[in-house]
RNA sequence: CGGGGUGUAGCGCAGCCUGGUAGCGCAUCUGGUUUGGGACCAGAGGGUCGGGAGUUCGAAUCUCUCCACCCCGACCA
């Protein structure tokens, strides 16, 4: 992408009304703009990490066997009359009417209709177990949006429901969500660690919250510091396999939010390994049995020949709200430092003198290539003074930064900046090229 | 919803107390000089002063009212 085409509206003050840095920065960097109390529009830059972000998600749902569909946003009054939600939700459901007087309403969430589909569809248990997801926009009107896409009204998330005959069946849907969601977030670059959270009047063990930790995150966890750097299941991990070790290697070790958390247990840890924290939660994941299949009557013929009620879970990632997460976890003084798997872009390709006959076919040649090599390059190509470049390449913070100037390529060379590091090098193009494709392309290995 | 605060050019702000023809910095546009880390000179454009009502000869400024947004608390991906 050229930024001469591209929409990159900048702001080289911060907004008065972002307090935190992943807000600031996603105004600064042109990411997204505000157009209501927590409603906003995201931008080409900040569009392409929520894309990326909700791709890395989805192909990790796949894996772990589920199927991917869309419901609407807008839903009828009447199936969530049926669960009994309706009035339930209260205040924080966005409730319309439309023109005939209709009650409708913007989905907070979707297990009233993910029941009413399923149970449409589904007979036997031979149907069993079925995992299925979306990636949607919710709205929950809150009490009090803030902190940029943290805590917006409107927000995308990917929401997942499973469906088993038994509650033991269930616990491996449950176990098979756990470990995706251990390989989604490490994937984007954060360490985030399931704490045990309220599973209110269900019961069980089944709920935890996964928590990147945060110093700006809104909830305070307590846990052994082990669970931070430990391993995540491979890619070739077997989903249909027994995933119990996977959760209860994590489980078994002390991880919890303050509204569950336990002073005397936490005591237990040895002093030097206790971790008391902030955190972001970033994703949910829920057991909660026959909560909906009851109400709303969704039964599945067992190998008995007896109906039974459905199991069913229901796990949630919040794909808007980790935009912010990694940009809390991934910054520094000047901008942005996205991860290679998350970034807008790859390369920052920066022409010090646009308009100068060798920059401008040097850098020609590297932008060519690069994408040639499947490298996503925004080739900075305006006549902008080469300070306001670099300001601008060190706000949106991508991964690599490959400077031309009329003063090195007299010498034949170019400059290679790599932004995790922020060490650079002087190159010829051919291996300043080599260097960074080689360097995406592993980064960008799936691990 | 309770408490606190802010609305003046795209962004950041001053002016308001003490009413008298709306300002500053950055950004934008034109011309010129520049160009290796947020340039310089000269000129220009851009405002329902959040909305409405009132007081007054006259309101950004005083009064009333509505609205929006931000911050602190309870809720949540």
């Amino acid at each position: 992408m050229r930024l001469s085409k591209f929409f990159l509206p900048v702001l080289k003050e911060t907004p008065a009304e972002a307090s935190i840095v992943s807000h600031q920065l996603m105004l600064r960097a042109g990411m997204m703009r505000q157009g209501a109390a927590g409603i906003y529009s995201w931008l080409p830059l900040g569009h392409r990490v929520l894309q990326k972000i909700a791709q890395i998600v989805r192909e990790e749902q796949n894996r772990a066997g589920a199927v991917e569909m869309l419901m609407p946003t807008i839903q009828s009054a009447d199936l969530w009359r049926e669960s009994g939600r309706y009035d339930a939700y209260g205040a924080e459901m966005l409730r319309i009417s439309d023109r005939q007087e209709r009650e409708m309403l913007y989905g907070p969430t979707n297990e009233e209709l993910i029941t009413e589909i399923f149970r449409a569809g589904v007979r036997s248990y031979k149907d069993l177990p079925k995992m299925l997801y979306h990636i949607q926009w919710k709205f929950r009107d809150e009490i009090r949006p803030r902190f940029g896409v943290m805590r917006g009204r409107e927000f995308l998330m990917k929401d997942t429901y499973s469906f088993d005959l038994t509650p033991e069946d269930a616990r491996k849907s449950y176990y098979k969500m756990f470990a995706a969601y251990l390989r989604t977030f490490a994937r984007m670059g954060l360490r985030a660690v399931p704490m045990k959270a309220d599973t209110g009047p269900i019961g069980g063990d089944l709920s935890h919250e996964f928590i990147v930790l945060a110093e700006t995150g809104e909830s305070e966890v307590f846990c052994h510091r082990k669970l931070v750097d430990m391993d995540i299941p491979p890619a070739d991990t077997d989903f249909d396999g027994d995933l119990t070790g996977i959760f209860e290697g994590r489980t078994s070790v002390y991880a919890a939010t303050d509204e569950m958390h336990d002073e005397a247990a936490f005591n237990e840890i040895p002093e030097a390994d206790r971790l008391s924290a902030r955190g972001i939660e970033v994703g949910h994941i829920f057991y909660f049995g026959t909560k909906y299949s009851e109400p709303m009557n969704c039964k599945v013929m067992g190998p008995d020949g007896r109906e039974s009620l459905v199991e069913m879970g229901s796990y949630g990632v919040g794909v808007s709200r980790l935009v912010g997460a990694i940009i809390e976890a991934h910054h520094d003084d000047n901008g942005c430092k996205w991860p290679v798997a998350v970034a807008p872009f790859h390369v920052g390709l920066v022409n010090l003198k646009a308009g100068d006959e060798n920059t401008d076919r040097v850098c020609a040649e590297l932008y060519t290539k690069l994408e040639e090599a499947g490298i996503e390059v925004l080739y900075d190509d305006t006549g902008a003074r080469p300070g306001e470049k670099f300001a601008t390449m060190d706000l949106i913070g991508l991964p690599y930064q490959i400077v031309v100037g009329p003063r090195g390529l007299k010498d034949g060379i170019v400059e290679v900046k790599d932004c995790a590091t922020d060490e650079k090098q002087e190159l010829a193009p051919e291996q300043a090229l080599n260097l960074v494709t080689t360097s995406i392309q592993q980064a960008l290995q799936v691990i």
